[in-house]
DNA sequence: CTTGACCTTCCCGTGACTGGAAGCCCTATA
DNA sequence: TATAGGGCTTCCAGTCACGGGAAGGTCAAG
């Protein structure tokens, strides 16, 4: 197979898969006119690696992943701390983008929205974030 | 002012804030020997880069941010316009963690993390993902 | 023999920095 | 006055995981 066949059957761009063999996570021959030549079990390799990068894991997991799956003689315990760190690091970005968003959508939340120049985001921002709200009717400053 | 003095104060790294300078996002003066001089409202736009750093904003956002914050004739409707677009992504983000997040819990889930080289999440990888799993109590494989 | 699709390598750009080298400036102390 | 230290400067390279595009070789079809 040329580099277009696994592209198409993988979901990988060419450019990615070039990539992967640089980085030495594939290693495909090379035919006589110098194309690559991708044998089947290049292409299991490929989907293997698009599905791992869609969960999210980085390229040196991916790596991990890939030599344990190429380890008939594996534990399946090494597969799964590397997912559950993986799934550790997930719920971290996800706490840290929930903060995030609670933070911003109380600033908004108080934000009219007008043609007037007054803005409790830009207040935000200046004054030092979401400190429980509670500008006060009165509203100091 | 010197950009240890405005670094400890803001928050930002001394790197951070030279490649501020270096974007465009502030132009403190120069003192004689070249050193950086800092003025209050150098002060107050690091603050206010590092806090909207903090929630998320792309520094083309701080761009536009800063210059409202420095626009006294703007309207808040624009401010808030930012916001909520930020908003949007940050949702966005958290779906696609929380989707990558429940495929791999599944997938955790169903491995034994035990000695034995059976891996369901490895076979997940495989053989495309979560498929409510149920490969049988045969198990093909 | 040309066209067009495919393949190759190589280099640059992305975002938002971070690390480090090489060298100037300033202050304090011996 | 010499020196040690800390701080400042610029510039270059690296990060992560590619994507875009140039320049040029290869192949099958018409």
């Amino acid at each position: 197979m040329n580099i277009k066949d696994v592209a198409d059957r993988s979901g990988l761009p060419a450019k990615t898969i070039r990539y992967y063999e640089e980085i030495g996570l594939i290693r495909p021959l090379r035919a006589a006119n110098g194309y690559r030549s991708f044998r089947e079990s290049d292409l299991h390799k490929l989907t293997f690696l698009s599905r791992a990068r869609s969960l999210g894991f980085s390229i040196e997991d991916c790596r991990t992943l890939l030599a344990l799956y190429e380890d008939r003689a594996r534990a399946s315990a090494d597969v799964k701390a590397v997912a559950n760190a993986h799934l550790a690091r997930i719920a971290e970005k996800i706490a840290e983008l929930r903060a995030m968003e609670a933070a911003l959508r109380h600033l908004v939340g108080a934000c009219a929205g007008d043609a007037r120049p007054d803005c409790p985001i830009l207040a935000g921002l200046e004054t030092g974030l979401p400190q429980t709200g509670q500008t006060g009717s009165g509203g100091t400053r």
